[in-house]
DNA sequence: TGCTATGATGAAAGCGCTTACAGAAAACGC
DNA sequence: GCGTTTTCTGTAAGCGCTTTCATCATAGCA
């Protein structure tokens, strides 16, 4: 059944061109005769010919593939993200080559997204080392960062969000609105600046409203449900006390909300809980969460064209920083301002 | 900044060798001597000399990656899939493309993963006509089907859960322990195939019941949060009689859930919420979703295995079939068999 | 009418690599 | 010691495509 697939040759002969012809009015580089185009055109559609991309790229100077370097850890966070760069790659004309990487395999690039492989990388945080980044960049190879900045302050392009402003409002709502003074902060995985800068915002707030900062009530949320969920049901078992918990991140949130239902704990009444992306499922939590709304697919699709843009020799931004807002539903203790909705139908 | 790379004849030159020999230490692929392996791979080392995918591919036969078509719904149910896909395609030493469809270009293969470009495809539901998938079959290209079976009995392998059976079993929980009989149930996508099976299952456990089938208390959820939500939250308007609902998946159950509590409803006591795959947030739900498990991962490794064996050209099974199983957790009416988690520390 | 822009096309040179095919050198057998 | 293997290595032919460069008609212009 399987016939060898049709080539550019197969293309030419049938429509009577050379292949240089039919190279050019695939990739329309040059002008051809109206009549010749058709006749061209009319031999690819009979053959169902498609350019082959290896050869294509051996042929040119690009790839015409992008790569995404992503963690193993896959969150909902991670669906807007994809779609963000899926789309911008897309209309840019190039292919998405994503690299799910595994543990143990920290940093070596021997996989599919080397230098020769993609015309650029987008890389998600702590994937690689700072030396594989480092060496990238020497060689001239287009990057972007995303949620993490550079080793060395190279000046590589790097996407972020408002986290410590983010954060700071957030906490500042729980306090001076809910006079919560017992504030409990879930830091994510190690390393992860969108954690750090969240616990600082975490810390301001706190220092503005004059409540001192208290090591006990930070712990390991992993930005992972179920880490999260086990430091807090041993926070409870230890019986630490405290009011709220910024989760770190939603996926977090989740966690902490199980194991506070689990421990009889009322939420909001016992415990305020707040998260930080404002995903998907966010609202659907019982009670809804109050979050911060991180545009991620937003930031993704940014980041995308600021890698396009280095790839096409512009200068592309050297930082890219998204808002972030404050979204309040009734994990915070704030009354639900929905009714059921009654649409006439 | 920016050298140019290096290639296999800078190698082989630098080793005083021909590039015949480098590619050979390369890939194994003939003996050499003990001494020229040493020079060769000093010189691959002081050159940092990676091999250039394109051209491999172009020179060899084959592309080493395969791809894998997936819907734009981004559910968190893609990330085991992903998951199981990615490890088992990495060991094989294969790269991994995937093509995040995006609305709109429903059967178009103009994208990467052409037949060109990848040695194999795995495709999810319904991201293909039938008409794509019959002329790749045709030309003898390597593809394997993800949770829907393959268009004119084409003998292409495809995996499926045991769907028919888990919900026939989980329905018929909910009537003989909990004695519901008004139970509605959430239709997936349209023409997805997971979803008509779950809805046999669930009309077997009627029957079997003695429970006629209702076409009022079937809705379209389509395996999304919002979409089940709305379909819920109409229902309540038009006060239609249930005492329980199977949502057809997981986030299917998360919407229900949600619209059922913000219309003052309690799960389980006045309705029952079922889902279906048992997703990581299942259990982390309010309260603990009762659902079917089915193994994602592991079928999705299933189906990447299936491919690669394809592709060495042995005989792949036609069908993998993976097992489901009902997990009762506290949303079906079933008490709480866990008290809160003392780990002493 | 003679000469130069202009449009349309083909010939051919690679892109970096794999892989027959074919030597040359070393090892073996009797 | 000579023919025959066995090892090791180089030569060269592509893989399918893009892209100068060159070639020809035509067309434009004085």
């Amino acid at each position: 059944m399987a016939k060898r697939r049709a080539t550019i040759s197969d293309v030419a002969e049938l429509a009577g061109v050379s292949i240089a012809t039919v190279s050019r009015v695939v990739n329309g580089t040059a002008p051809v005769a109206e009549e010749t185009v058709r006749r061209v055109r009319d031999a690819i559609a009979t053959l169902g010919y498609t350019p082959h991309a290896a050869a294509r790229k051996l042929a040119g100077r690009e790839t015409g593939t992008l790569g995404v370097l992503l963690p193993e850890v896959a969150a909902e966070f991670f669906f807007p993200l994809v779609r963000g760069i899926a789309e911008e790659v897309r209309n840019a004309g190039y292919d998405l080559l994503i690299h799910v990487a595994s543990s143990g395999q920290e940093s070596s690039l021997s996989t599919p997204l080397g230098e020769h492989n993609t015309d650029g990388l987008l890389i998600f945080t702590g994937r690689l080392s700072d030396e594989e980044i480092t060496r990238l960049y020497n060689s001239g190879f287009p990057l972007v960062l995303l949620y993490r900045s550079p080793p060395d302050d190279l000046p590589i392009p790097y996407v972020m969000f408002e986290n410590k402003k983010g954060a700071r409002d957030l906490i500042d709502h729980v306090i001076t609105v809910h006079g919560r003074r017992r504030i409990a902060f879930l830091r994510g995985p190690e390393g992860n600046e969108d954690s750090e800068w969240r616990e600082r915002g975490y810390r301001e707030a706190l220092e503005k409203n004059g409540i001192p900062f208290d090591a006990d009530l930070v712990g390991m949320g992993g930005f992972d449900a179920d880490i999260a969920r086990e430091t807090v049901e041993s926070w409870l078992i230890d019986g630490l006390d405290f009011d709220a918990i910024f989760a770190g991140d939603d996926e977090a949130a989740m966690g902490v909300m199980a194991a506070l239902r689990h421990a009889g704990k009322k939420v909001p009444d016992d415990v305020a809980v707040m998260g930080f992306d404002d995903i998907n499922s966010a609202k659907l939590m019982a009670p809804p969460l109050t979050t911060v709304r991180a545009p991620i697919e937003a930031a993704a699709a940014g980041a995308a064209q600021a890698l396009l843009a280095q790839i096409n020799g512009k200068e592309p931004p050297h930082q890219l920083r998204y808002p972030t807002q404050v979204i309040i539903r009734q994990s915070c203790g704030c009354p639900d301002a929905s009714s059921p909705k009654m649409t006439a139908s």
